[in-house]
DNA sequence: GTCTATATTTCGATAGAC
DNA sequence: GTCTATCGAAATATAGAC
């Protein structure tokens, strides 16, 4: 039995993901990923065809963690309460970010990748899942009219806060936590359905929401 | 009188930007910088220590730019209402707002450099006078306690649609200028003074806001 | 100050033996 | 499937003549 596999396309991404994180995307080099999954480096081409697809691996692997995490994060939140109301998609909206959130903390360098504007292609179909479920919960806070926009100020808002926070850009001191918790809230009560307006509740379904 | 002046660092710089943004970050290269210009590669070195030195000075060059714009935006239309107050606070945070993200669509790749996780250091400095201004107009319109909070959730929302926006990641369809109107009104409305409390109106001189 | 020529480095990717 | 050996392609940056 002439030479037995000594890795495996997982092994590789997953090396690959954590020099990612450890060093940056343009640190992340095909030497390095051979070492650390111990073989030498032309072997790591019979399982990926190239850097690129390397890379598309790995946020492939990223985006499937993160939807695993914000599907898990809504469907405990919803166990809590019961009702299906617009209180309750507030507070799922607030464990949704949540959970985003942390998930940037954890993984930052995958993360600015992912919403970077030169994104990688390939790593995006998966992601439409996890945004319908949150333009759902926003039609609920802010009515079927206002979705759309609704969703895209507080997505922006969210993704702002994230990137400005990873970039340290925050440097005035203050509270940046509290600062979190501030505009969530205060984003959340502004795409509320305007009070003067009595539409019928209606719960629209919604298509995919790559707009996360 | 051997070998006159060829070039500038000006001329340089202005070429390195304009090719900065026709071909994107990576792919500017000395080499074009200098055909840009109209010399051979080794001249450059006179000008500029190295390339990471150029793309710091292009970026000086952008910030003082964008500074400019942004001032002259709120001059503008403080002429127009000659009161100072929380309404015309508003207004001219509309107006700068309007100012950066026109900016942001004529410089994009400048834009996403500046604003990028990991921003170039040195192009800071100059940033904190137009993020003083910034800060000067919430405090008028959240109030002077809740001035950097709402700061940071304005410019973190503007910052957050504009890079989502320049990544192409709005695929929904909608209407963007109306998802961008609809976010800056709810936005600036969300922040202000909650009416319950009576604080005496005070202006309080800000700080640098390197937040922006 | 500008040039020609070239050193240097780094890294992706392949050929072909085993 | 893995290896050794090597190619090839950039690109930055410098040396030294003019």
């Amino acid at each position: 039995m002439p030479a037995p596999a000594q890795t495996s396309t997982a092994a590789i991404v997953a090396a690959g993901r954590r020099l990612l994180e450890e060093r940056g995307t343009d640190a992340l080099i095909m030497r390095d990923v051979a070492d650390a999954v111990g073989v030498r480096t032309p072997s790591l081409y019979k399982r990926v065809r190239n850097r690129s697809d390397l890379v598309r691996l790995i946020l492939e692997d990223v985006t499937d963690e993160l939807t695993a995490a914000t599907d898990a994060a809504v469907r405990a939140t919803d166990e809590a309460t019961d009702e299906t109301t617009a209180h309750s998609a507030a507070a799922d909206l607030r464990a949704l970010m949540a959970v985003y959130r942390g998930f940037a903390h954890t993984n930052p360098v995958a993360y600015t990748l992912l919403t970077s504007p030169q994104a990688v292609a390939g790593a995006t179909e998966r992601a439409e899942r996890a945004s319908a479920t949150l333009l759902r919960l926003v039609a609920q806070v802010a009515g079927p009219h206002d979705a759309l926009p609704a969703a895209r100020t507080l997505v922006a808002w969210a993704n702002g806060f994230i990137t400005m926070e990873l970039a340290g850009a925050f440097q005035l001191g203050g509270d940046v936590e509290q600062a979190w918790h501030f505009g969530m809230e205060r984003v959340l009560t502004a795409i509320q359905r305007e009070p003067r307006r009595h539409r019928p509740r209606q719960e629209n379904a919604a298509p995919g929401l790559k707009d996360a």
